[in-house]
DNA sequence: AACATTTGACCCCC
DNA sequence: GGGGGTCAAATGTT
């Protein structure tokens, strides 16, 4: 029990052991690319979408490993408790937007019936230096001076709340003027299939017969994910804002979405546009020691 | 016109 | 009662 590695360890082990091997077959394709003379019809028509179906690979490894990370309350314990597709989507109906009376709390009929996240756990939290996209559609729904804070926090919701039900939210709240520090914070989970880009969501092929947690966009349409900086905008084109005393700085991002990039989603965006962009500074951390399984837990 | 953000007010929980 | 989270009308942007 003490040193056997837990279903979560494993399972985590797989997948990076997966991401590894693809990013190797990866680099072989690269490096023979490099070393054989092709026409560049050849190139484009054959050992791009092998690297690109590749590197989608690497990602998706990553980002499993990541949710496997965020699904277990503790890693160690050997509790496995996947969020797979299947089982988000059976809560779609409006799962965390019905109160007790059944309510729905998105339709006009719920005016002032709120329900409160401030006592629901984290799923998790993450710090970083700067303010980045996460891959999901956000809209701001709020902002507010806490007590404690020096800065506004402001509040997101997912953009399909009210299409899909998805019950995710995250808070930004800036935490240290300098050097800038912000801390995002997330609840619930997305149930939402759209989110991300929808071309490549759930794709099945995923070289493995596993559930499918979460499917990253790795073909963000130029005319929506521009770079910018570091970043990319994830929403309509929307002006670069200043969060009003929070961070009217140096985040140039569209204010329904200055979240957090994940490091992985920077990287393959990073190769896709064949610009090495600055990486994501040294100071982001996430901080895994506040997820809380992976029950919707909203409305609970 | 459609959609996003701002912002004051409301409401729930501690 | 106060703080925090959310709503929704007003406003801004494209």
């Amino acid at each position: 029990m003490e040193n056997q590695p837990s279903n979560g360890r494993k399972a985590m082990e797989e997948e990076l052991n997966k991401g590894r091997d693809t990013a190797n077959q990866l680099l072989q394709i690269l490096v023979h690319k490099s070393n054989t003379r092709h026409s560049d019809a050849e190139v484009e028509g054959l050992v791009l979408p092998f690297a690109e179906d590749l590197a989608r690979k690497v990602l998706r490894s990553f980002s499993n490993t990541l949710l496997l990370l965020n699904t277990h309350t503790d890693v160690s314990d050997g509790v496995v408790m996947p969020v797979t597709v299947n089982d988000v989507s059976s809560s779609l109906k409006c799962p965390n937007l019905e109160d007790k009376d059944g309510v729905c709390k998105g339709s006009i009929n719920a005016k002032r019936r709120r329900v409160s996240h401030k006592r629901n756990a984290p799923t998790w939290e993450k710090n970083s230096s700067h303010l980045m996209e996460d891959g999901y559609i956000w809209r701001k729904y709020g902002q507010k001076m806490t007590i404690n804070a020096k800065y506004l926090r402001s509040y997101y919701r997912c953009t399909h709340k009210y299409d899909q039900g998805c019950p995710a939210t995250k808070q930004v709240q800036r935490v240290q003027e300098n050097p800038p520090l912000y801390r995002t914070t997330y609840y619930g989970h997305h149930n939402c299939k759209i989110s991300l880009s929808p071309e490549i969501m759930l794709e099945p092929d995923s070289s493995s017969d596993s559930s499918m947690f979460l499917s990253f966009s790795t073909t963000f349409p130029e005319e929506k994910y521009q770079f910018s900086s570091s970043v990319f905008s994830s929403t309509k084109q929307e002006p670069m804002e200043v969060i009003p005393d929070e961070c009217g700085i140096h985040n140039q991002l569209p204010s329904s979405d200055y979240n957090l990039l994940s490091d992985y989603e920077l990287d393959f965006n990073c190769l896709r546009h064949d610009t090495m962009q600055s990486m994501p500074s040294s100071t982001e951390s996430v901080q895994f020691d506040k997820v809380y399984g992976s029950g919707m837990d909203f409305d609970g």
